[in-house]
Parts: C-alpha cells; structure tokens; sequence
DNA sequence: CTAGTATTCAAACGTTCGTTTAAATCACGT
DNA sequence: ACGTGATTTAAACGAACGTTTGAATACTAG
C-alpha cells in the first residue's frame, strides 16, 4: 500500500472535490445531488461515501481544502508587512489590500478552480444551514481576530463598536463580489472586459473599502432632525 | 362568492406565504419542504398546489408580495426628493438613504415579518438557481435603473464605469447587511443590542456607503509600482 | 331550501434522494 | 505467484420529495 494506496486514492478523491466545489456553487449544497456530483467526477456512485463517509463530510472538505492555505497567505503576508514596518501601525489600506488580495487573486484563477470555490465561498457566507456556516465561522476565526487586532491598532480614535460594524460592511462587500459575479450585469448592463483583472478590482475595492472605514462619524443630530 | 370566496382563501394564502417567507429564510428554498411548510402554516398539503399551483410559484408569489409595494415607497421618496429640489441634482447622500431606508425599516419590523423577508431577499441576490436571480433582477430592474440615473447626474464627472463598479459594491454590502445577522456576531464577538435600531443602522451605512461612493480615484500607478 | 361552485382533505402517485451492501477488481508486500 | 487489504462496482434500501386525485365539506346565489 505505497502507491496504490496513496495517489490513485487521492486523485479520485481530488476529482471528487473539483466535480462538487463546481456543482455546489452552480447548484447549492442541497440541490447538487450525489449522482450529479458522482457522475460529474466520473466516478462510482458509493464513492464519495467510502472515501468522505457522507455528503455533509464533503462539504467540509470542500472547504477545508481551500480554506487552510488561504488563512495561512493572508497571515504570512500580514507578517511580511508587520516585518517592513517596524513597530508602527499598519496604513488601513494596507490591511485592507491584504484581507482582500487572497481572494481576489483567486477570482483570476480558472484553472485550478480557485475562480470557482471562492464564488462558492462568497455565497455561503449567507447560507442557511446552520452547519456550514458555523463551519465558515470557526475556519475564519484566527484570521478575523488578526485583522480586528490590526485595524484597532491602526485606528485607534475609531471606537471599538463603530469599527465592529464597519468590519461587517467591508465583509460583506467582498463577500457579495465574490459570490454575484452576475449581478454587475444588472446593474451595468454590460459585461465587464475585464472581471479576471484582478488588480483592477482590487485597486477599485480597495478604494471603496478605505474610504467606507475611514468615513467620519455620523453626526446623528444633523440628518435625524430632518426625520 | 363574495365573502368566502375573497376572504377565507386570502386568510389561507396569507398563511401559506407567511410560513414560506419564514421556512425560505430559515432552511434555503430547496430545503423548505411543501410538509414543513404546509404543516407550519396549518392548511393542507395540496392547498400549495391548489391556490399557487406549484412551489416554484409559490416562490415567485412571496417575493411579489413584498417587492412591489417597496419598489413604490423607493420610488415615492425618490419623487418627493426631486421634487423639494427644483432641478438640482441631488446629493449622493440622498439617494443612498432613499435607496437603503426602506429595506432597513424592514428589519425593524419583526411584527409583519418585514424582517424576515428582507433578510430572506438578502440572500437570494447570490442564490445560485437561475430563475430566482432572474426573478428578482426582473422585479428590481426598473428602480436600478432610476438609481443609475439619480447618481450619474449627481456625479456627472464620475466616469461611468467606475459608477456602475461601486453601485455593485453598495447593493453588495446592503445585500449582505441584510442577509447575515449573525456574522455580525462572529466579527463582534457580541450580540448588537441595537439590531433592531434601524435608525442607528441607516446612520452607519449610509456613511460607510457615502464614502465609498464618493472614495477618490485609485491612481493605480503609485501602487503597481509596489507589486 | 336547493343547486352549484370553491375549498379542504386524506391518500396515493411516481421519482429522486443519500446511504448501504456484498461481490468483483485492483495493486502491492512477501 | 499468491494472498491480503484497498478500492471500485452494480444493485438495492427506506425515506422524503412535489404533485395529483377524487371524495368530503363549506359556502354562496337563486
């Protein structure tokens, strides 16, 4: 069991993997069924169960696959950054840049399907099952206490609550870009050339992000009296 | 066929749509299953197929509810603010509080289950069944399109394309604030007591919101220069 | 009160789901 | 070359799905 054992086992269960990341973002975890999936990945229908022991474990694999290596980019590059800045405060932008350039890198790749799992990932971000987004949560957890840990640094006249919610929104506008790659023909009406420009999305999100967490403080007395 | 034939149907349907509205939210469309559904709202099984005729169009029937009369209150405040404006353009700031007010006084309303849907319409821009984005970008695509207008004439020296870029990142981040209630707490680490404080949201939004519309250009020169 | 329509109801339809089984096939260590 | 454990295969499992049916019930119009 030295070859055998290990590579043709692992190229079925990577074919597996890829088949279901693709059908899962199509289609959703529920809709995406085991004989598509099976079919897709051109293997026996029982596969996924003797290799992953059930669909629900698969979807945590899918995830867990990808996952890993991206938390570990983004803490490398938050490192190399801390490194060159010897002890001084991370710019907002930067942090910014590193949080969203893991994923946005991934948007450019359509040949290991990196594209398509971070489109599946976007999305589930609001899934129902409670399951797999508590799975989301916990794989993100460390990440996300760096970065709230890094922004607190950078700003540290922002209060805590208010840099709390302007976390959330900078969340969810990368989340929403990673999932509805559709939804900017609607509001455009046009294809965008250049969608796979990584850079120059991220030069645009980026923008938009800093300048949404460095927004000045509502006043809350000037507009609420025109209600 | 005055009172029983207008009345009692309407009861049964209203059951049946509140219920849908709910379990959608809670478990997904696909996971949502006619028994759930039909036992929550206390009817018969068959009454799905009987007033709506299947549950896909069950589907359609909950979201048609809801958006019509919240794409005419949009509207409405539109009119009312062009009006008070005489032919000047608006501010920015303006049309993102026309845009955002009436899906955040939604959450506020947890009686009517206002709450429930918006936060169920949240997801649904990413959800991955076509003729469901299909059906809610058919049933948005007038008020977008008087959106684009408003801010392509508030911002007449914004270039086009960059305007259709953050409209995309402002309808992701609403998006998103409304579907995932709960990921605020993964960031937080606390419950927001003032969830329901729609005032307070519509405040921290719209300031996220209005800076990111209003964020200068990226140069893209003294970054790339970086990489 | 009666005729007729609209609605509700219990039961069953055929299909598809995720999972399990047991035999067949494969690849390797000895 | 053979035996052993890992993997693949075809077939079947019970459960749950959305939908349909035809009879029972509720209601209104004349």
């Amino acid at each position: 069991m030295t070859l055998r054992a290990v590579k043709p086992p692992h190229e079925t269960r990577t074919r597996i993997l890829d088949a279901a990341e693709e059908l899962f973002m199509q289609h959703g975890f529920e809709a995406a069924s085991m004989r598509m999936l099976t079919a897709k990945a051109a293997v026996n229908l029982a596969a996924v169960n003797y290799h992953f022991g059930s669909k629900d474990a698969l979807i945590e694999a899918v995830f867990r696959r990808r996952i890993d290596p991206m938390n570990a980019e983004r803490l490398a590059e938050l490192d190399r950054l801390e490194a060159g800045a010897d002890g001084h405060p991370l710019a907002p932008e930067q942090i910014i840049r590193a949080f969203i350039r893991t994923s946005l890198k991934m948007v450019g790749d359509t040949r290991t399907g990196g594209r398509t799992f971070v489109r599946l990932l976007g999305r589930t971000y609001t899934e129902p099952a409670k399951p797999i987004r508590s799975l989301i949560g916990q794989l993100y957890a460390p990440t996300v206490e760096r970065f709230k840990a890094l922004f607190a640094r950078a700003l540290p006249d922002l209060p805590r609550e208010e840099l709390f919610w302007r976390m959330y929104f900078m969340f969810g506008t990368l989340a929403y870009t990673l999932a509805a790659t559709d939804t900017v023909q609607l509001i455009a009406g046009t294809k965008p050339e250049d969608r796979h420009d990584a850079r120059a999305l991220e030069d645009r999100l980026a923008a938009f992000l800093t300048a949404g967490l460095l927004a000045p403080r509502v006043d809350g007395a000037n507009v609420k009296k025109a209600a």
